[in-house]
This record gives structure tokens, sequence and C-alpha cells, in this order.
DNA sequence: CCGGCTATGTGCAATATTTCACAATTTGTT
DNA sequence: AACAAATTGTGAAATATTGCACATAGCCGG
């Protein structure tokens, strides 16, 4: 009997348990049906107990003595993640940056579906993208946030532009951002915020290279 | 005397030494030149102990009774993270990810600088980047990473290509890899592979999302 | 239907990280 | 020169996460 027990789950399993998603995606392609927790935590690169111990912070998902259904598996993990459904996007922004996550692939496939684009370049605003979604002016943001009910906002605007926009995404309703804006947003407490920030990443990534190079 | 300890340092240490240096930056600009840890806490949203605890790993670079200079902590912070010097990059794959990350300005001012471009697309190759870059076919990957020293090879191509683009680079000494196609790199042991997944950071956010919906 | 095999689920121990709390040090004031 | 105020640096406590190890449960062959 599957129980989801009252408990604080770590960050770090959310992250984790939403990694598991592709390999057993890539395992559903090559017919494999049945993974084991030794298998799945080879293809993450992580512990085999971690994996047990994170799908059981969410009930019990695995036969004994046999393994998990690779199916079954991937449908719990996306109820788990609320990834069971689509979600409404709206972007602000269509510079390269913006282009590229408006034509994402993965997005779609996993149900994250662009509603709205917005930018605030004349140039831009009527633009059609191939998705067939055109472009309006950040005006039309309240507006159309509320009747497309957008439920995440994604902001590649500059720094500038990007507090404000944020502001009115809190305003009708939009209670998550994706922000890729080099600032610190300020927001309601109930809203999330969840940064993306490149130079951060290659920050990481030369401090682990520069040990690497002076072993 | 500040000595650099010989102690492990948390991942999460490193993450959060980064993101001290823009509310540093932003401090310069409004011509403070000292700062406590607990206004430095207050503006990154992490505890001020921490701050300090942060910092010791490296070194002792406050004044008791004051706080941190902080043009000095800047170029500490700078020299923790090896980002206090030029990192060649090499980018491959010219879409709209390609094209975003290229002019990235945050990217050029922290140091880091695409020193080549390459493409698989016929139609690419020989197009003129606003960087001053000439767009170059895959077969030439090898010998310009060498040539130009190469040290962190971007890839945002689609995951059929990654891996054997990888591979160049690390044939010829290429020893980072910032990734942003979503497969998992096979790479030699001494050699560091960054996956940047936008799917995965979604799926955080909705996950989040659905628990501040749901109360 | 029993016994052997396998792989999960989980209590507990080991590790790691965060936070507290305070001694140490500097500055400024009388 | 002594004292008050401020704020760092850090040992130690509190908290959180990870990994081990094994009891438990399902499957299969005879």
């Amino acid at each position: 009997m599957p129980v989801v027990k009252e408990q604080k789950i770590p960050d770090a399993t959310i992250e984790r348990v939403a990694l598991y998603l592709r390999p057993l995606e890539d395992l559903i392609k090559e017919g494999v049906d049945v993974v084991s927790s030794d298998k799945l935590a080879e293809m993450c690169k992580v512990n085999p107990a971690q994996v047990r111990k994170d799908l059981s912070f969410f009930g019990e998902f695995g036969v004994r003595g046999v393994g998990y259904n690779v199916y079954d598996l991937i449908i719990e993990i996306k109820k788990i993640l609320a990834s069971d459904r689509e979600w409404r996007l709206g972007i602000v922004g269509l510079d390269d940056m913006g282009m590229a996550l408006v034509q994402h692939k993965n997005f779609f496939k996993r149900g994250y579906k662009f509603v709205a684009a917005f930018d605030s370049d004349p140039k831009k605003i009527g633009q059609r993208l191939p998705m067939g979604l055109t472009i309006q002016p950040i005006r039309k943001i309240k507006p159309l946030a509320q009747e497309l009910g957008i439920e995440i906002g994604v902001i590649t605007t500059s720094p500038l532009q990007a507090q404000a926009v944020a502001d009115m995404f809190f305003e009708v309703g939009t209670m998550a951002i994706l922000n890729f804006s080099p600032i610190h947003l300020r927001k309601p407490d109930c809203c999330l915020v969840q940064n993306v920030d490149f130079s951060l990443t290659l920050d990481h990534l030369a401090y682990r290279l520069s040990k690497v190079i002076r072993v």
C-alpha cells in the first residue's frame, strides 16, 4: 500500500528524481521494461541506495526481488514532479535566448507549453514565431497572462526591465518565474523565482578546472 | 596571516562564493566600500555565519569590528574561483542557443572569451558573428582547439553530435565541457562536464509551484 | 508448495553542512 | 589608556543528507 509520508523532502532528492526521468525514457526506447536501482543508479552516476531512498519518500514503486517497472516508474515520477500535466508558460524577451527556449523541443515533450510571447522591441511585435505564437507588446502581459492562465513566466529581458515584467506577472496571479536575467528579483512571499545564471555555472566549472589543471 | 586550509570545500560553498560576486559589484557601483557579513548575507538571502564560514575556507579577508573591503573581497573571490584571468572557450552549435551564449555580455565581462565557433550546417560555415568570429566546420575543432588553446568547450548541438564533439575536445586536451545537450556525456576521468538542462530546472520549479498552489 | 535467489524498503550509523555563540580583534571615544 | 561598540573567525552543537546492511517480500524452478 503506497503511502506518501509526511516528511520534509530534501531539495536534492527532487533534483535527482527529475534526473532519473531521462535515463528511464531511454530504457523505454531500448525496449527494457524493468530496471533495478543498481542499473538506474549506474546510469545516473549516483548511489543505488540513494535511488531507493529517494523514491521511498513518495511511496513504494518497486517489486522486491525484481526491480522497478520502467513505464510505471516514469508515470509515478511525473506525478511526483507534477509534470503529469500541461504547464502554461509565457515568455518575455525574444532575442536569441528567448527564441532558443520557445523552440526547445524537450519543453514541449515534457508538457511545458508556451502560450504567449512578449517583447518590447517594436520591430519584433507582430512577428509570428515557428510555434504559431505572435509576439505581443509588454503592455499585453497582464491581460494575456490572466486570460490565458499563464502559470510560469519566463524572463529573458535585460536586467533593467526584468523586475517590472516580474511584477506584472505577480499582479495577475502568475506565481512562478524562471529568470534568465542577471538580477535578484524581488517577489511576494507566496511566489517562486528560479534563477538561471550561466556565469555562475562557468565560474563553478572554471574553479574545478583550475584544480584539475594544478594537479 | 591568511592561510588557505587543507580541507574539503563543500560544493555549495563554491556556488555561494560565486553568488556573492554580483552583489559586491553592485555595491561598488553604489560607491560602498565596506560591507559586513550581515549586509552581504541579506543581499544574497543566506545566513551571515554562512558567508563568514564560506570565506574562511579560503583565508581571512575581513577586519574584525569593521567588515570586508568590497573591492578587495571581489579580487579575492575572483582569485578563489580562478576567474581572475581569461578563459578561452570554443562553442559548437550556433543555433539560437549558441548565438545567445556567444553574445552574452556577462561572459565577456567575467573573462570568458569565445575564441572559436563551430557548426555542422554548411549554410552557417563561413558566417561572421558579431564578436568577430567566423563559423568553422566541425572538422576544424581539433586543429583549432589545439592551436588556440581552447580550455572549455561549450556544446549546444543536437544530442546526436554531442558525444562526438566532446570526444574531439578531449582528444586535444580541452578538459572541460559545458554541455547544453540533453545527453549524459562519457568522459575521461580527468575531464569535467557540466550539464545545463532547462527541463530539469522547470521540473523543479513546477514541483515547488504545485506545492504552493495546493496550500 | 517449498527453498533458493534477487532486489526492494528502511532503521541506523556515518558524513556533511549549517547555524549558533562567543572569544578575538579593531576602531572610536572619553 | 581604558573602555564600549562592532563585527570577524571559528569550535562545537544542531541539523541534514548519504550510504550501509539486512530483514522483507516477490518470483521461479522443481
